[in-house]
DNA sequence: ATGCAGGGTTCCAGTGAGGGGAAGGTCAAG
DNA sequence: CTTGACCTTCCCCTCACTGGAACCCTGCAT
């Protein structure tokens, strides 16, 4: 199979997948004409790390994952450290967005958004009234 | 003002403020030695960006509401504008991260955890049961 | 045989928002 | 005069790709 049917049927991009065997993610074989030619095995990785990429998994935890994924003598209890660690760091990411999201919320809430050049979400951005972040660091 | 002392003043590391200078959002004035040296102004301004970069603004959109801060004829519906679209994204991003969240936390409550190589976490990513993402794209 | 569209290949450069570190100049204190 | 803490510029590195140039290959119609 050549690059573009894969990447059809992975939804990744040609250049993704080049990308990835670039960083050794994948070894497709090659034709006489240099065409990649990929396997069933390569299919399936690609798929496996299209789905690893796409619950944000960075590409070392993938990497990671692929390999336990290989290893029929693994433990699960690898397997779900990685995915743990990395539901902790989306917690942590919700939370922040939400802090922010709160803040400024609460400052276009008391902003007119008129004509007029008053605007409390400037005057906070200045260090008006309210903290965004954190004063005391 | 040294930049040291300005980077304790705003929470904002040396390495960044030089940074800003580079893409023009600060001019500071410079002393005979080449030290760069910051008015209170620039103090100002940095203080305003390092709010704005912590409520998660873009260094476009921190410039944009930075000439908007300097202008005072100023609608303070353009700077609504800036935050609400802000706004927008900040929620698809908690959108986004949620979906991963449940995914995988439905993933990994049903993994074991132990010794033994089954792993219902690598069996979603592999394409088993589940569609962590958009399998109809 | 030729033309062309639509594959494929490599390589280089850029993204956002800085970070790391080298090599060197400057300043205040002892 | 030396030490250590500053400051300067410069260049490469990050992460996970993306875009584009320049070129080769394939299949089909003419």
């Amino acid at each position: 199979m050549n690059i573009g049917d894969v990447a059809k049927r992975t939804n990744l991009r040609a250049k993704t997948i080049r990308y990835y065997e670039d960083i050794g993610l994948v070894t497709p074989l090659r034709d006489t004409n240099d065409y990649r030619v990929f396997r069933d095995s390569d299919l399936h990785k690609l798929t496996f790390l299209a789905r690893a990429r796409a619950l944000g998994f960075t590409i070392d935890d993938c990497r990671a994952l692929l390999t336990l994924y290989e290893d029929e003598t693994r433990a699960s209890s690898d397997v779900k450290e990685i995915a743990n660690k990395h539901l902790e760091e989306i917690e942590a990411k919700i939370i922040d967005l939400q802090a922010m999201h709160a803040t400024l919320t609460h400052l276009a809430q008391e902003c007119a958004g008129d004509h007029r050049p008053d605007c409390p979400i400037l005057e906070g951005l200045s260090g008006g009234d309210r903290n965004p972040s954190n004063e005391a660091g």
